[in-house]
DNA sequence: AAGTCGGGGGG
DNA sequence: CCCCCAGACTT
């Protein structure tokens, strides 16, 4: 009598899985779903500071609904995808006021919350409700196309829709969050991308790729296209020990971020300062430095402007500030501009 | 179906 | 340089 693939791999689990991770610690559905989010296309060991300096700053979901955004995007800083953070934001103010902080209970109703897709919906039932509902990430994916030799780039429609399936067949309703975890368990650390260690896989067995050889097969590759190349100038207007901020609209690159003027060629460079009313006393170039997107490059060029006099100017739209080279305000930046910060304090 | 949304790890 | 990572959302 041959075991089935789930009690395999519950078995593995009970043996190998991970249970020692921050958001494993005391397990609400709270820590799953902030921990879900900041791992959406990002890996374990690049989250876990972040998830522990915003469990302690936001320990339960009323002090996150309750909080300054500006506070909310601080702790994201370096983390990327900062939609993410202004969504569980925005979810958090709902789960708060119209559910009395509880987290709703079905795939669908959970999905109907900003930021949460199909997967992020089973990860929270499961492992934080501890109630059936498949996931399908890429440690799943991984897994799964290797072992039923799945063609096709996941992101494919046609392919993400044979996984789910597969998924869906696959997950056990007894120990489901188990099994979950150990799915993503054996992506992680034995069906890796690279070098996989199939003499510790609890499923090799079976596994079609392995039999085959043709491992590295798998899972298809996405269609690569070439990343176009932009340009700016990054305009560091200092004032003494202050430098002109401004916050970008909410929607598109670096929403809700802080960061400084741009400008594409030197007349921008004049409108900026003459809408602010100044004379730039003094320019110096930094040396230029690439910052690659998903979808694109961005070659920026730095650009300390140093004003003559000291401007009494204020923001009529609250989305400028004089920012204090010292200050410890809680604002949420893009990687360069703390790159850029971080010069402009030495 | 394709594009938009970051930044870093590791080869 | 490359590819990918506990994806979701918009067009």
């Amino acid at each position: 009598m041959t075991q089935s693939f789930s009690s395999k791999v519950l078995k593995w689990y009970h043996q190998f899985g991970r249970k020692h991770l921050p958001w494993q610690q005391s397990k609400t559905p709270y820590k799953v779903w902030v921990s879900e989010i900041m791992l959406q296309q990002t890996q374990v060991t690049t989250v876990i500071p972040y998830f522990q300096r915003f469990m302690n700053d936001f320990p339960d979901i009323h002090t996150l609904a309750k909080a300054q955004q500006d506070h909310v995007l601080s702790l994201w800083t370096g983390l990327g995808y900062y939609a993410r953070a202004r969504n569980l934001h925005k979810a958090a103010q709902i789960i708060s006021q119209d559910f009395n902080g509880q987290f709703p209970t079905t795939v669908e109703a959970l999905e109907e919350l900003p930021g949460i897709g199909r997967s992020t919906a089973g990860a929270i039932l499961s492992l934080g409700h501890g109630l059936y509902a498949p996931i399908l990430d890429g440690n799943v994916k991984r897994v799964l196309t290797r072992h039923f030799a799945i063609d096709g780039w996941p992101g494919k429609a046609s392919v993400q829709k044979r996984l789910w399936e597969v998924s869906d067949e696959l997950t056990p309703e007894e120990e489901c969050d188990n099994y979950n975890q150990a799915m993503m368990d054996i992506g992680a650390t034995v069906c890796t991308r690279t070098r996989p260690e199939c003499h510790r896989c609890p499923i090799s067995a079976t596994c079609e790729a392995f039999a085959n050889n043709t491992i590295e097969l798998y899972p298809g590759k996405k269609p690569k296209k070439t990343k176009p190349v932009k340009t700016t100038q990054l305009l560091m207007i200092k004032c003494g020990n202050e430098v002109l901020l401004q916050k970008n609209p909410q929607q598109g690159i670096w929403g809700g971020l802080w960061g400084f003027p741009q400008a594409q060629t030197s007349n921008d460079v004049e409108r900026i300062l003459d809408k602010l009313g100044v004379a730039a006393e003094s320019s110096k170039p930094l040396t230029e430095f690439r910052h690659t997107f998903s979808h694109f490059h961005l070659d920026c060029l730095p650009v300390i402007i140093n004003l003559s006099k000291k401007v009494s100017w204020v923001s009529e739209s609250g989305q400028s500030m004089w920012f204090s080279l010292d200050s410890e305000q809680q604002l949420g930046f893009a990687a360069p501009t703390v790159k850029l910060l971080k010069e402009l304090n030495k």
